[in-house]
DNA sequence: CTTCTTGCAAATCCTTTGCAGTTAC
DNA sequence: GTAACTGCAAAGGATTTGCAAGAAG
């Protein structure tokens, strides 16, 4: 955690920008988000911390986590945002309960190959995937 | 076309809704979107028409259109929603170029196939689903 | 005639921005 | 010191909703 801290001071230098309290907190925050999150939930984490984090601040700390790859963004079928860990593979694959709302993440070699192969096909140069199944979930169907 | 047309009232009826001049006039100009399209361009191809259709109706007319199974939402990774004609499969599959914002679709039997495989093996029973590669299409790249 | 619809404008929701005061380096 | 940062509140863009007037059945 330390290690991770100190990349981000860096990342931070590297970008003539400044590593603030704010900045710390919500970095610390959002790195201990197990899963999915959005940014309204980082928000009333925080709000019971000592130090108080606007609004602003975590909308405006967010891209600079995903620019620094600790985080990606992950796109629901709703209207906000959600973020999650960036394990450094960029790939976003899930199954979403249509009913409990439950995400069960997956990774299939099958299908990142046969994605490649479609890509070739296609003369399209990939950089970034993302597979969403929605549907009902062992509980729910 | 007027099959289809005859299908929307009969689906109207069927909820207990009305066919009016203006979900009529929506509802052709939807169908006749040969790819993807936004609320917004479906508003600004009605101006031109005789029939002045507000943008709140289009908003209502929509859901009735995605119900009814003629359209499906597409979510790109932006901030509103596009759509694009309900051919019945209920797939998503597109590489968009992120330099020019081309849409090439495609459909692949062997991810279809394995993405059936994961989800028997997680017990979970897929309705629909969604995957959109990100890069840079031929002439981009 | 009754219920559903419309257009309008105001309201929402999430996110971004302008600003004036504050802090990191 | 000075450029970057913060919180606030106001602005934004896409979508939604409340309402009174208007049509469909």
């Amino acid at each position: 955690m330390m290690n991770e801290t100190e990349r981000f001071k860096r990342f931070l230098k590297s970008k003539g920008l400044k590593f603030t309290p704010e900045r710390e907190v919500v970095f610390g925050e959002a790195l201990k988000s197990g899963d999915h999150f959005e940014a309204e939930d980082l928000l009333f984490r925080l709000k019971g911390k000592e130090k108080r984090i606007s609004k602003a601040t975590i909308y405006r700390t967010l891209p600079l986590l995903i620019e620094g790859g600790w985080l990606r963004k992950v796109i629901f079928n709703e209207r906000h945002m959600h973020y999650e860990r960036d394990s450094g593979v960029r790939q976003h694959e899930h199954l979403v309960c249509a009913n409990c709302g439950g995400i069960i993440e997956f990774s299939d070699k099958k299908i990142h190959g046969q994605l490649d192969e479609i890509c070739r096909r296609h003369g399209f140069e990939p950089r970034s995937h993302w597979l969403e199944v929605a549907g009902f979930c062992k509980n729910c169907r």
